[in-house]
DNA sequence: TAAATTTGGGAAACCCTTTTCTCGCCGAAA
DNA sequence: TTTCGGCGAGAAAAGGGTTTCCCAAATTTA
């Protein structure tokens, strides 16, 4: 059977006291397991505040406090294909510690950033962590001079704030190994513009991952283009009107092998027997659906999520946290390509 | 030259009242608009808070009004597609009236839920909005039974509550009166799996749009698959190798469309010359970068979370709206398939 | 001019919990 | 028997606002 619950009616801490017929602050420490009060008093009063379904109120609890137990969200990507998955992670690193997760789509405006900060610093919020779709890039909002901790993921923070972003140079080292591995000597990189400095980041480790092979790492082995499929549509073409064709392909993300992939196979070139393709991203809708599904790098951003949430509750704990860039861990993929 | 804030001195309603010689009571009516005060009392107590830089503690103030302009989103669906654009139309709908969005990504999983969903009851929060990836589906909690209003769109919800989807008739009827506008009379439907509900909907709405335009419609043309790019292979294979060829293809989502057009391509048959194929979704990764860019049908989803959002404030303020299904209008987006 | 309103503003209670300070009591040491 | 220390518990003060009276002065009405 069914109790039917006095909703509308909160049990406060003042009800448990009653009850259990001692004073609220009594009920507080034997509650929060605080202050000095007795083995016997204190089974009784939480027996007593269980029997009655008491839960406090998270507010008046942190107007004493001054800890909210909430952080903020920030983030300019409503696209969120590697957004998400960080604030998922974010989401479950943090609920652990009772912490919620204020979602702020800031869209790129520097008002609408500051009427959320601004909104959240009203609210008490712990701290803030801002995340974005380019590593490179910062948020539209100054988050420098608040006076509560900042972590950024995936977005560009000042120098004394911890940034977390993905190994791109191991990352990239995992495909051009792979490569390596499946016997592959002539490699090429296929990537996306000059102006995102993963590129440039990628593009460095990819040679240095060459030499470290012992192969010989040529500058024009670097082609950049757009984030697209066009783009290895249009890489395919240029290698193969060459005599000089590759056997091996690392890509800078996942459409841009799906568009290498596919050239090849409209060409004629079997992957993986002819040619090894190596996307990165590990965006599962593009990879899986490729024929041959990709081989490629996983960013590991949920991961990076979750450390960036419990990154942010050492810092509003109060705990010494190295600050500077942290590179996370890729992990290499491996499907058909 | 900047002023150094105090940024660790928070200014209080107290510190307003005594620089400007009133008494709280009096402070906070004049800054609330409420309860008797002359204008010009009033207009000296403003000055006074914005000379200050006094904004209200939200949690203060939530205990005693008994709000917290807050409202928790709850979510099962971390890959995002549908989810995200939703979130943002969310979170862009509320901020306009100061309401902050807390995050719950719940993975499928009740006891998560049941966790994200008391503490923000703890948190007093006003309301929730439930979504996730399927119309059909509900999530792993029971939402029924809470003493705040909730919200469900892009997933399954009491009758009793509003509950947010897009028209998915209308939509396919959009995507078929395009066919048809575009002299196609030889049209089919490849669709998903007909254990979700929008399959069978759309079916219906294409079998009746088809009706309305004076077309023939057997079932036999509506195929069910998978959603996803082989199954456009595949059903273009299945469609070529009889007699009965189409000339319209109406897809169920922009990644069977993707299949389908590349597999008429490579099958050296012209879209839009000899057939015309239009998706659903108006994903924009998959749409545009397909050769040539999918005509679709946009499920508006940013507005459709901007609805929610905005009818769960009205919900909050005691406002009475019409509960059931609400079915959001699509748009078809005309590119060059 | 006296009575009845209206007006502007303040005192105090309230929202719910935590925390500090104080105090009585009991057992142990002197 | 007195003193001291520790223990258990409660009173009261935050924490930062809002809101409900209530009162005195100014204004209107009779």
């Amino acid at each position: 059977m069914v109790v039917a619950a006095n909703l509308d009616v909160r049990i406060t801490i003042y009800d448990v006291a009653e009850a259990a017929g001692v004073s609220t602050a009594t009920a507080s420490k034997a509650l929060n397991g605080t202050g000095r009060v007795s083995s016997e008093t204190r089974a009784r009063i939480k027996q007593v505040a269980s029997d009655l379904g008491f839960r406090p109120n998270a507010l008046a609890r942190s107007l004493t406090r001054k800890r909210s137990f909430t952080v903020g969200l920030l983030t300019d990507d409503t696209y969120g294909r590697f957004t998400l998955p960080v604030m998922a992670g974010i989401s479950e690193g943090l609920i652990d510690h009772g912490v919620s997760v204020f979602l702020c789509a800031i869209e790129n405006s520097p008002e609408l950033a500051k009427t959320h900060v601004d909104a959240m610093l009203d609210k008490q919020i712990d701290g803030i962590i801002a995340t974005g779709k380019r590593v490179d890039r910062s948020l539209p909002v100054d988050l420098g001079h608040l006076p509560i901790p900042v972590v950024y993921a995936l977005t560009a923070g000042p120098a004394d704030a911890v940034t977390l972003v993905p190994d791109d140079r191991q990352g990239t080292s995992e495909a051009v190994g792979h490569l390596v591995r499946q016997g592959r000597r002539r490699i090429v990189h296929v990537t996306g513009p000059g102006s995102f400095r993963v590129v440039e980041e990628r593009a460095a480790a990819f040679v240095e991952a060459l030499h470290a092979a012992g192969l010989p790492a040529q500058t024009s082995a670097i082609m950049r283009g757009s984030w697209s499929e066009r783009w290895g549509h249009e890489a395919v073409e240029a290698l193969w009107s060459g005599t000089d064709r590759p056997d091996g392909i690392c890509c800078g993300n996942d459409q841009i092998a799906r568009g290498v992939v596919d050239a090849l196979r409209e060409r004629g070139v079997d992957v993986p027997l002819d040619v090894s393709v190596v996307g990165f991203d590990n965006w599962e809708i593009v990879a899986e659906q490729t024929r041959p599904p990709l081989t490629t790098i996983d960013m590991n951003l949920k991961e990076l999520g979750r450390q960036a949430g419990q990154t942010l509750v050492r810092l509003v704990n109060g705990e010494a946290v190295e600050t500077g860039l942290w590179r996370l861990p890729c992990t290499l993929v491996v499907r058909g390509s």
